[in-house]
Parts: structure tokens; sequence; C-alpha cells
DNA sequence: TAGTGGTCTAGACCACTTC
DNA sequence: AAGTGGTCTAGACCACTAG
């Protein structure tokens, strides 16, 4: 780890970061379990004490560790139980946690189309794997999503039984570790098929949620369409 | 700066970043103005330049201050020209900056109804200064906003000719300094003066923002609830 | 009591901007 | 050439957790 610096332009600490950060994909580390000391780490990698702690607030401000004092440091891992994911901000109209029962409708393999391919960045023969999902809240439908993941990110997703209900699920079945997400919020008309899962008219305003998620290394992971009864959602927004 | 440490809760790189935020509130260093260099700066505060420079990450990362290799450290100032601030999430139906004009209806000093007086955290002797605008985009209504500040925090606002067309123009106009935000976004029926406001049906289903605005200290400086054509805007996420 | 992460210091060298 | 922020090191002490 200790090159002649004339010639490195990556900080030293990203560099560490970035090793840091392959052992956790790697799955050398798992998710809740405990990273070495900072002791130990330091000495192993050949830099200072201060270096490798900047290379842990990184991962720490990027959300892929948590740091706790006096008992170590631990890979974050996503917490079962949890319906909606961390990158989803629509809520129920009570403003609670939405908790209810999810319905995986179907789970089909198929070609992406020319929008699927551009916001996924795929090749002409790369498969898609498209999931359709009803939540429930409070006994009524609260979202219908259609979710859309590269096949080559989750090898044998199609076949499988037993689907996680949401992104950080999945990504944490297959090891991919979501970074950040984007997207909008809108107003459409509702699809005969969103309509018939919220029970709202056909052609009626439905709100729309549209999402990307990015891995850490900002390949795109997943693109969502979420559909929400106007009148039983909405979304929260934290801005800094 | 450097009392005995054993009656030192809050850590010294915390301390320093207060005083060198007391010294930005009291507009002793303008936005857009410079900081004295950090060698100037850990020498006059009586601590080490990694403590010094711990504290300017602190108010880096809060975005109250900008670093630039090689120029020096500045006050983050309010971008003019930006008809919406950096707290508001909604755009235009062609995805553009919104950029129209702003037409500011009214500008009335009153008593807080209940909910502000909560949000807001007024007595009952607190007065608020209220603000409507129409935003326009491409010559169409876009926005039709209704804003709420306590006039405590806004002295002789309301006597004021000319008026900031946004919360980060008039914070910087009165020295207060904006951190963060938090609201909600959901469809709502629109009331007489929303509709007539955006040219729609009374009554008719548009997007509504409800914002809170708070400074430094989390004391909440502005309430908005802005309403939105829903044909012609959406609402932008970013999420980490 | 041993181990962990958090704070603080002092000093060196670097790339970059500005004059 | 002088000044700025960015990186990196080595070492000390602290509060907290756990056995």
């Amino acid at each position: 780890m200790n090159e002649d610096p004339k010639f490195q332009v990556r900080p030293l600490y990203l560099q560490v970061r970035d090793a840091l950060l392959a052992r956790i994909k790697d799955g050398k580390w798992r998710p809740g379990g405990n990273l070495p000391s900072e002791i130990d780490l330091y000495q192993e990698m050949g830099v200072s004490l201060g270096t490798l702690r900047k290379a842990l607030g990184v991962l720490e401000a990027e959300q892929l560790i948590v740091r706790e004092p006096g008992r170590g440091t631990f890979v974050r891992g996503h917490q079962r139980g949890q319906t909606l994911d961390r990158f989803n901000p629509m809520r129920g109209a009570d403003g609670l946690p939405v908790g209810g029962q999810v319905k995986t409708r179907k789970v089909r393999l198929g070609s992406p189309t020319g929008g699927e391919r551009a916001v996924l960045r795929l090749d002409a023969s790369d498969k898609v794997v498209r999931i359709h999902r009803i939540r429930l809240h409070e006994r009524r439908p609260f979202a219908y999503e259609l979710v859309c993941l590269p096949e080559r990110r989750f090898p044998g997703l199609a076949a499988r039984a037993e689907i996680p209900d949401n992104l950080e699920g999945l990504a944490q079945a297959w090891g991919i570790l979501v970074a950040r997400a984007e997207g909008q919020v809108r107003a459409v008309p509702a699809s005969p098929a969103a309509a018939a899962a919220l029970s709202v008219a056909d052609g009626a305003a439905v709100l729309s949620l549209e999402r990307i998620a990015f891995d850490t290394d900002d390949q795109p992971v997943e693109a969502m369409t979420a559909y929400f009864d106007l009148r039983n959602a909405y979304c929260r927004l934290e801005m800094r």
C-alpha cells in the first residue's frame, strides 16, 4: 500500500477505502459482522492510523459501515421485516410505516424495452427479470410496483421460489451494495393494470414513483415504477 | 479554547465549529467572502491544525462553507438568479430548471393559525408574515405558494418594497442560515384560490408540497405550502 | 482489565492558485 | 515565490464496552 507517491493520483485513504469495500463485496466480512479493529487493520494495510480512520470515515458516510465506540466496526446489513426499503420515500396517508402483506404476482424473464436498456445500461443481448408486486397497508391496496432487474446482476432470480420484498432484500441476497437512488414522483393516468391493482377508476390520476438504484460503482441495479392511490399515499422529503 | 479537558463534554472540534459558525452568523464573514487561512485560524484559536481542519470539515458537510484548494475557504452564499431555492425539489414537466417570472401577490402581517403556531413553535402573541406567490414557467402558471414566516425572525419584512423570490434569498437578506428542510408531496383537491392561480377546475386534484425549513440551531424558519398543476410538475428525488 | 473507537497534537510534504 | 487547502504520519490520551 506504500508505493512511490509520485505516481499516485487517487489519495491513499481512498485506495484504502476501495480495498476495504472490495472485501465487503467479496463477502469476506458479512453484513452485521464486525471488521477487525482499527489497530489490526492499519498495521495489516501498512498505512498510518489516521489514514485508515479517514477511509473508514468515508465508508461510514456512505452508510456501508457503522462504528460503535468501545464495541467495534460493523458492516451495515439490511433490516429484515422492513417492508419498504430505505430508498422508498412513500408513506401511507396515516403517516405510519407501511407494513402490510406483499403479493409478488409475476416473476418473468424478458427482454428490456428501449427505455430500460438505456437506464440500466444494457446490451441488446441482455435479459431482464420483471417482478410485479402489490403492497397492502391497513388491508387496502397501497402500491402497485413494476420492478425491472438486469438478469446478469441477479442470476437465477427468475427461477427462485422465495423472492425478497424490496430492493435491499434482493440486493443483500445477491451480494450487491446499493449506494443511492434517484427518481421522480408525478401524477399520471392509471393504466388498466394499475387501476385494477389499486381499485381506482381506469384512467384516474394516480401518483407514480419512478426510481433507479445504483450500486457502489455507480452502476444501475434496479429500475422500478410504482403507482399509488392519490388519496392514500404521500412522499416524505428530507432536504439538505 | 484550551480549558481543562476534564469538564468538557462537547469535543473541541465541535466547539471550534460553533465558534466559527457564530462569526458567520454575526456577519463577520460575509456570504461569498473568504475566511482567514487555516494557518491564521488555528493559531488564533489556540488549537491544532488537525482540530481546526476537522471543524471546517463539519461546516463543509453542513454546506455552510466551500473550500477550494490553492484559493481559500468561502462562506457559501445564495446564488442569485436561481428562482427556486435548493430546498425545493419540484421541476417543470420538461425537466428544465424553473425560470419564469415570479409574482408576489400579497404580503401581510397576521396571527398564526394553530397549525402554524405548532410547526413554527410560536407564542400566542407572535405575529407571522404571509406571502402569496405565483411562479410562471414557459409563460404558464407553474406554482402557487403560500409562505408563512415568523415576524420575529424577519423584522420589517411586511413593510418592505422588494421581497426576495425564495427562501434562500429571504434568509440571506435577514442573516439567517437555513440548514435543512423537511416536507411532504401529496395530491389534494384544489382550493378556489389555488385553482384560480393555476388555471385548473375548482376541486381538481393538484400536487401540494408542504415544507418546513430549519436554521442551524434547528429552529423553524419558514412554513410553506405550494400547489402545482398535476400535468406540469413533478418532484425530483435523490436518496442515500 | 484489556480492547475498541474518538479526540487531539505536531510536523512534514504535496498540488494548486495567484501575483 | 508565496500562500492555500489536501494528504500522510506518529504518537498520546480519553470514554466506553465487555469479559
